[in-house]
DNA sequence: CAAGTGCCTTTATC
DNA sequence: AGATAAAGGCACT
């Protein structure tokens, strides 16, 4: 199946499934695969036409977030020449719309660990835990279920290189399942309130909810700050922020909570309603110029 | 090539 | 409030 992008309707696969938002999609030769839910698929791109089997087209919209009307994001986050660059050099990069649980998961994986690092571990879990499905010759894992991860002794998770954060991905699992945690409902709420529920969670700070908000949730205001984030702001928006934050926040290695919430504040308010996008954009030029 | 550094941080403790 | 330490292990230099 196919779908023809239009010039008003910019995407990069590449940017998109390589920037660091997701973590168990494969790429050979030209063809990306991965596992969406239960779907798997495959898909390519060459210039204006995407090429995929195994889902629907409404199912790609969705996910890539076709539906984003990224000129007009642009328009909205276009606050200065920084910003401006990278979009022009990764213009394209959309977020992905990810099933809540397993980016949940995935980013309490994620804390201090890189992203080769964390692919690996999600893809152990896929394969202990999951489910295995076939697109033609190709096979697949699905993401553990909540009551596969919740059962799973701490052993055999730390097996899959989780190290401390078995227990976390443990515990959230059994309250995702004792709580029937909703998510359906936190997208529907605000920013805030459905922040306040994921910081609940075990192994779950202001970065990883952050981040699920963002790529998961529906909260495109969502400004997730990390390491890159932060040398991204000291670098450029230094202006914005008192000496002592500036001199503070350049010396120290960790980052507080309150300056963790002061920057992705500032994000919010500076970059506005689609601050993750911005966010985003910023990550992936900081870190491909290094 | 060995050893050091860094990694899309959180939690516990003082 | 804020500082500090500890917590896998792997990739990269």
């Amino acid at each position: 199946m196919y779908i023809e992008l239009s010039s008003s309707r910019p995407f990069t696969l590449d940017f998109t499934l390589c920037c660091g938002q997701t973590f168990r999609w494969d790429k050979q030769g030209d063809w990306w695969r991965g596992v969406v839910g239960e779907e798997a698929f495959e898909i390519r791109q060459y210039g204006k036409t995407l090429e995929f089997e195994g889902v629907n087209a409404s199912f790609i919209e969705s996910y890539f977030r076709l539906d984003d009307d990224l000129p007009n994001i642009f328009l909205h986050i276009d606050k200065d020449k920084n910003i401006r660059a990278a979009i022009n050099e990764f213009k394209g990069l959309r977020i992905l719309r990810q099933e809540p649980w397993e980016c949940l998961i995935s980013y309490i994986c994620a804390t201090y660990k890189n992203i080769s690092a964390i692919s690996q571990m999600l893809a152990n879990l896929s394969r202990k835990f999951g489910e295995e499905t076939h697109l033609d010759s190709h096979s697949f894992y699905t993401f553990p279920k909540p009551e596969k991860l919740a059962k799973a002794g701490l052993q055999e998770l730390q097996e899959c290189g989780l190290g401390y954060r078995a227990k976390y991905v443990s515990e959230t699992a059994r309250l995702v399942c004792k709580k029937a945690f909703d998510f359906e409902r936190l997208k529907k709420t605000t920013y805030e309130k459905a922040r306040e529920e994921l910081l609940d969670l075990p192994g779950v700070g202001p970065k990883v909810a952050d981040c699920v908000l963002l790529f998961s949730l529906e909260k495109l205001e969502s400004f997730p700050v990390d390491v890159w984030i932060r040398r991204v702001i000291l670098k450029y928006y230094t202006k914005h922020f008192s000496n002592e934050f500036i001199k503070r926040n350049s010396a120290r290695e960790s980052l507080s909570r309150t300056d963790y919430e002061k920057l992705s504040y500032f994000g919010r308010q500076y970059f506005g309603s689609h601050a993750g996008y911005a966010q985003e954009y910023l990550y992936h030029h900081e870190r491909t110029h290094r």
